[in-house]
DNA sequence: TTACCGATTGACCGAATGGTTAGACCTTTC
DNA sequence: GAAAGGTCTAACCATTCGGTCAATCGGTAA
């Protein structure tokens, strides 16, 4: 699909189907966000992208059909890439780094983030596509991390208390938990700082820049 | 229709009341949880509680009131006091102890603990009062923790790299981390004796020999 | 002009929803 | 007996739901 549809401007009868399609995802996606699937009705989505109900049925077969169109593109930024930008730090650098990453995405991103794990939780029938992809994601995360603990480990810039993947378990147990405390205590629970500095330390054992500790237990 | 076997208030009309209530309340309490709020209708909930759907209405004024019963009837076995049991331990040994009870309660109670989750997150205007007690026990256990690390820091227990708060904010994290993965990923994610390893090697140091295995493995 | 076709609409449909009502049933009290 | 009142139900109501359909609009090609 999407075959011209570069040329916005003209008067190609694509130009006008493309726009009310989107006018119609955007309201949905807000919508869809914001109530649910069962709490959103077809007529307020057509209200919303004013259209008529009988549009959305043309552009989508159906209130389902819609629905995953939502999702598949509130999914869309959470594709990135993170090897580029890290390529050139060292293992330290680049852990802390996609430890911070992770927070910041959470923060910025939190309503879809909260409309995912809702989703997820409520409907599993629904979003068996959704879940597929966000435990996905969330596996490559978790092996990027794996990865990069055990490079380090092999290095010795980092202890061999745990295995990396256990080191790995209990890192992001913790970034979920924080994401956790962000939904429903909102923004103030942790700051991300703190908690990239935590890890650090636990990870690394305690570390210069912060001198404020004195000797660790590190062991 | 068994009339009279109940014999508590003998053959007064309050006891046929009482029951009926009771099987709505059951029946609801399920497909609540199950489908959610939206997505169960009263006459589900007549057919299930083999009653007619004009009597649940006599019973509870409106939906939303039943639900409102459900959500307090399901609460209530997360009222617990933890004091009673673990006033001999030392700090150490109750710390440890609130995780494990933490992680154990989680586990078992993991399909209405989902359900309160979910409601939370999707109907804030329908669970206001369930989000406040849920913060609530949250807060307890949290404050809990605090004081017991306060403490244990005081004796010299537990080494002071962090402020009680922010170790107890990072172990709550941890907590919640393995709580999500228990939703998401089913039972295999983390072996609660793990985590509970973890958390006691990070706020203790690591304690040489398999340290666990003093009394505290009996809870 | 006419014929065609994608895009769009208002009016409509059967099913289900939350909620109501009028009255029946049952037991106690006089 | 009859009156009373708590308990329960079948039938009903207005509304909304997801979805359909015949008809139309606007631009393109002949």
């Amino acid at each position: 699909m999407a075959a011209s549809q570069v040329k916005i401007g003209s008067a190609e009868p694509q130009a006008h189907s493309q726009h009310s399609r989107d006018e119609i995802l955007k309201a949905a996606m807000q919508l869809f966000a914001n109530r649910g699937f069962h709490e959103t009705s077809m007529s307020e989505v057509a209200r919303e992208a004013r259209v008529s109900k009988a549009l959305i049925f043309w552009h989508f077969k159906t209130k389902e059909e819609l629905f995953v169109a939502v999702l598949n593109r509130l999914l869309e930024p959470y594709y990135i890439d993170f090897a580029e930008e890290a390529a050139a730090m060292d293992e330290r650098t680049q852990i802390l780094t996609l430890v911070r990453f992770y927070l910041s995405f959470v923060r910025d991103n939190a309503s879809s983030v909260r409309f995912f794990l809702t989703q997820m939780l409520r409907d599993r029938h629904l979003s068996e596509g959704l879940t597929d992809q966000v435990l996905k994601l969330y596996g490559g995360y978790r092996a990027m991390l794996v990865e990069l603990i055990a490079r380090a480990q092999e290095k010795g810039i980092c202890p061999k208390r745990f295995t990396p993947e256990s080191a790995t378990g209990f890192i992001i147990s913790a970034l979920n938990g924080i994401l956790v405390e962000h939904l429903f205590l909102g923004e103030s629970a942790i700051e991300p700082e703190g908690a990239v500095e935590m890890v650090g330390d636990w990870l690394f054992g305690n570390s210069g820049p912060s001198p404020s500790d004195g000797g660790i237990s590190a062991a």
